[in-house]
RNA sequence: GCCCGGAUGGCGGAAUCGGUAGACGCAGAGGGCUUAAACCCCUCGGUUCGACAAGAGCGUGUGGGUUCGAAUCCCGCUCCGGGCACCA
């Protein structure tokens, strides 16, 4: 071990000034970028605009691995198109509302600004570490008074627009949170998506936004954004659009007339053709008439089964699924089908959703495999309404074929049967064509402290009342006592909750309910724009000169609630004339990456199966730990850390340095003079690495690009170390080039040797040029095939024509064999790459 | 059930327009440097037969098809992942 202590000693320049040495060198760096500004930009910046942004983060601390390979792709691609000559708007913020503060408080007592500031604090620092690159000045926090004021100006403008109100609601209740939640943070296993504690359904006066006003646009303008197939498909999904018609069910007297004294109730139906088939008709057991049309005899039995329903759970109704007995319960009562006039039982059954469409439906057992299971459980009649293939064999048919059994619709195929039925009806005056959605409003308020408070206050006289925006913002009080209850603290602040009626003056309380943190990333990506306006959330010119963000990159984790709540403030806040009235969409290009894993499963706090990256910044830098999060998998996969391999980034690394810092070869046996074939021919590579590395970036497949610089890199060292020695400046060109399209992945170490080489700043300096006329090699291989089987591959010149390939090919040896003397029946030829004899 | 993706060596992956399958890296083997080890440098690795050679056969989940030629295109199937789901 004493060795290396006597080489230092024995050369200590040359060991301090050469080493490579991570820590030192992206330290110096990352001061330099900040302490300069280097990508701080102004708005009348005269560079083209492009917007990168990465999610903000929820302060949880010092960066995860996740962080890391967020900002690392995002940090790549500001680097990158600021070399393309782009302007590039690069920000960054902090989540800084929601439930780990709180918990942490009702833990410890500590407040949970204090708490959160401490962890931004730590946030921010190891950002910086990675080397993510930011205009500082533009740093936004949800927590900062400025932003909730906003936020809070925003929630007024939304109410006064009628896109934000209060109703009373079955709402999701979370037993672990003590709040209630929208409908996209519960889990399909009706649990919290948070929390993972059940979720109860509870009846609740609560604020909401009125996103479904949005669900057609929301879904027609997933065809415009550039985002992944997936993720759009996740939101189609998740509004849930079906087109079909609302028609009337008269309601039929002991006769079975229909009665003019009741009024009919109302289903939905996505297949009006198959109404000839209606042969009973169903009610939610939440539907309000149910009392109202049920008979006497059947009181107590449709009591019962109303009561058992509602005492299942959603987790309890959910583990029922599949099961083919169809619970119900009849009315006693008759509907008319409208098509027949003919009376039909209505039943009430828990597969009818009082959240979907009407809350009742007809029941068809022909075409839809439920009602038939409900129809075979209860002695229903079922009526084919559509003439199955020959050979079905199975129950309902649901598919296309000729409408049977319905009069004036017999004979049409499924579709122009619903086009005819819908018209019919609407011709009687019986329905109409509707279209429902899955989607339901966005239920915003939260029963928590450590968030937004909702803007409005309650007055005996007037109800709820918008507090004026000239008062705004309302702030959290510090002076808080955190009880384990989990209770809000507001409820029992009197300092808080005092407040004066907006319209009569008179006494009145705030509301103490916060908004969901989802509010607040719904447009911080339009603050970034106009950081420090303090007369409105963000200026419109501001905003039309940044927004859309060109590319936006985060978890796939938020495909549906993020991603959905954002698009629908931007079409908000631009129809209320907030936002520019052009823009439609907050993101143009998304970019989702992939998870990591550790032992299998995905890496989190909560699983507890963290590796810090601290450990790894240590050790190998940050420009190895980046290198290994874009080499190791294409970035929109998941990853098992498993698979990253520092040490061998590290050691790439390593042998970049030593070749551009001019260890791996002697500087003396640079050659000067004439080129030879090798200089030529590693000039080219560096071009044709330029070019290849840049398709890559464009194409986010940053392993390839990564796999480019290491081929090339194994390449000069070839180069450098064959006998005839390198020649100086194609050696030099070949350095340049490499470290340059470097830049952007591992900055730290490429702008030290940048500078130790030329006394520049790498970053301020463009994309390299890939000369077209240097792409194409000039030797290339041949491959000639006999029957498609490579039988030989030769170096030819690039520019060899049909016939001279086609000589080569006969030429040689191995192709005679295989020939066995014959000749070709046909020949393909493809120079200068391929030759295929076929016999 | 409906809608999206996937499946390539021991492992992660590459092959961008239908034309050399396995780039690059990890793990492994051999060699060089060294008193020695580490570092570093070089070389070899799909598989079977063959002799460790030359050479040949087989190989991209599976079965067919199109084509001079298929990891790539088409049809069927299996398995894996994701989203939606008693949604009328």
């Amino acid at each position: 071990m004493p060795d290396r202590d006597d080489q230092r000693r024995d050369d200590p320049d040359r060991y301090d000034q050469n080493r490579y040495d991570p820590g030192a060198v992206e330290g110096r760096w990352q001061r330099r970028w900040r302490d300069e500004g280097t990508y701080e930009i102004d708005n009348d910046d005269s560079r083209p605009g492009f917007y990168v942004l990465s999610m903000y983060p929820y302060p949880s601390g010092p960066a995860h691995m996740g962080h890391v390979r967020n900002y690392t792709f995002g940090d790549l691609l500001v680097r990158y198109r600021t070399m393309l000559g782009d302007g590039v708007l690069s920000p960054i913020g902090f989540d800084s509302f929601g439930l780990p503060a709180e918990n942490a408080a009702i833990r410890t007592g500590e407040h949970p600004r204090t708490f959160t500031e401490a962890r931004i604090a730590e946030l921010s620092s190891s950002l910086q570490r990675i080397g993510a690159v930011y205009d500082w000045r533009r740093v936004l926090c949800s927590h900062d008074p400025e932003y909730i004021r906003w936020t809070q100006w925003i929630f007024l403008k939304l109410y006064e627009a009628g896109l934000a109100y209060r109703a009373e609601a079955p709402v999701n209740w979370c037993t672990g949170c003590r709040t209630v939640l929208a409908n996209e943070q519960v889990l399909p296993d009706g649990t919290c998506e948070r929390s993972g504690d059940p979720v109860e359904d509870r009846e609740l006066a609560q604020w909401f936004f009125r996103i479904t006003a949005y669900a057609q646009r929301l879904l027609d303008d997933t065809d415009s954004i550039d985002w992944p197939e997936r993720v759009k498909n996740m939101q189609r999904n998740w509004i849930g659009r079906s087109a079909g018609a609302e028609l009337a069910l008269p309601i039929a007297d002991a006769e079975g007339r229909p009665r003019a004294d009741v009024a009919p109730i109302q289903v939905f139906t996505t297949r009006p053709d198959t109404g000839f088939g209606i042969t009973y008709a169903v009610l939610s057991p939440e539907h309000p008439r149910v009392a109202e049309l049920t008979s006497p005899a059947q009181r107590p039995a449709v009591a019962a089964f109303c009561r058992e329903a509602a005492d299942r759970s959603e987790l309890q109704r959910l583990s029922a699924e599949g099961r083919l007995d169809k619970r119900g319960v009849a009315c006693g009562t008759s509907v008319i089908n409208p098509f027949t006039g003919q009376a039909v039982p209505l039943f009430l059954a828990d597969y009818v959703l009082m959240t979907y469409g009407t809350g009742a439906i007809m029941g068809v057992p022909g075409e839809d495999q439920r009602d038939w299971e409900f129809a075979v459980a209860h002695g229903l009649p079922i009526l084919r309404t559509v003439e199955p293939p020959e050979g079905f064999d199975g129950e309902a048919y649901p598919g296309d074929g000729p409408s049977i059994n319905s009069d004036w619709l017999d004979g049409l195929g499924v579709a122009a049967a619903i086009e005819r039925a819908a018209d019919w009806l609407e011709s009687q005056g019986l329905g109409r064509r509707k279209v429902n959605y899955r989607l339901r409003d966005w239920l915003v308020s939260r029963q928590r402290f450590w968030g937004c408070p909702i803007p409005m206050v309650r007055c005996e006289a007037c109800g709820y009342q918008p507090v004026p925006a000239e008062e705004l913002p309302i702030l959290l009080p510090d002076d808080v006592d955190f009880q384990p209850t989990g209770q809000s603290p507001l409820n029992a602040h009197e300092g808080f909750l005092a407040a004066s009626c907006p319209a009569c003056g008179g006494p009145a309380r705030r509301e103490t309910d916060t908004m969901d943190t989802f509010v607040d990333s719904s447009w911080y990506f339009l603050r970034f724009a106009d950081p420090a306006n303090d007369r409105a959330p963000f200026s419109a010119e501001a905003a039309a000169r940044w927004l859309p963000v060109d590319q936006y990159i985060g978890g796939i984790e938020h495909a549906i609630l993020h991603l959905m709540y954002a698009r629908f403030f931007t079409k908000a806040l631009a129809d209320i004339g907030v936002a520019p009235a052009g823009l439609s969409e907050p993101f143009a290009r998304l970019f989702t990456q992939g998870m990591i894993r550790l032992g299998g499963a995905k890496m989190s706090k909560s699983r507890g199966n963290l590796v810090a990256p601290e450990e790894i910044l240590d050790r190998q830098g940050a420009d190895a730990l980046r290198l290994a999060h874009l080499q190791v998998k294409p970035p929109q996969d998941d990853v098992d850390w498993e698979d990253f391999g520092i040490d061998g980034c590290a050691k790439f690394l390593g042998r970049v340095w030593r070749l551009a810092a001019g260890e791996a070869h002697p500087a003396s046996a640079a050659r000067s003079g004439a080129l030879t074939a090798a200089d030529l021919e590693i000039d080219r590579g560096a071009h044709r690495l330029v070019d290849r590395v840049r398709r890559d970036f464009d194409r986010w497949s940053y392993n390839t690009a990564v796999a480019a610089c290491m081929e090339y890199t194994n390449e000069l060292y070839r180069y450098v170390s064959a006998p005839e020695g390198p020649h100086g400046e194609t050696l030099d060109g070949a350095l340049d080039r490499l470290l340059l399209v470097m830049a952007p992945m591992v900055p730290h170490i490429t702008a030290e040797l940048w500078e130790r080489r030329c006394g520049r700043h790498i970053h301020t300096e463009a994309w390299p040029v890939a000369e077209a006329a240097k792409l194409a090699a000039e030797r290339v291989t041949l491959v000639v095939q006999v029957n498609g089987k490579v039988r030989d591959r030769l170096e030819v010149d690039a520019a060899i024509d049909e016939t001279e390939a086609l000589r080569c090919a006969l030429a040689s040896e191995r192709v005679q064999r295989h020939l066995d003397g014959a000749s070709p029946r046909r020949v393909i030829a493809r120079p200068p790459k391929l030759v295929n004899l076929v016999l």
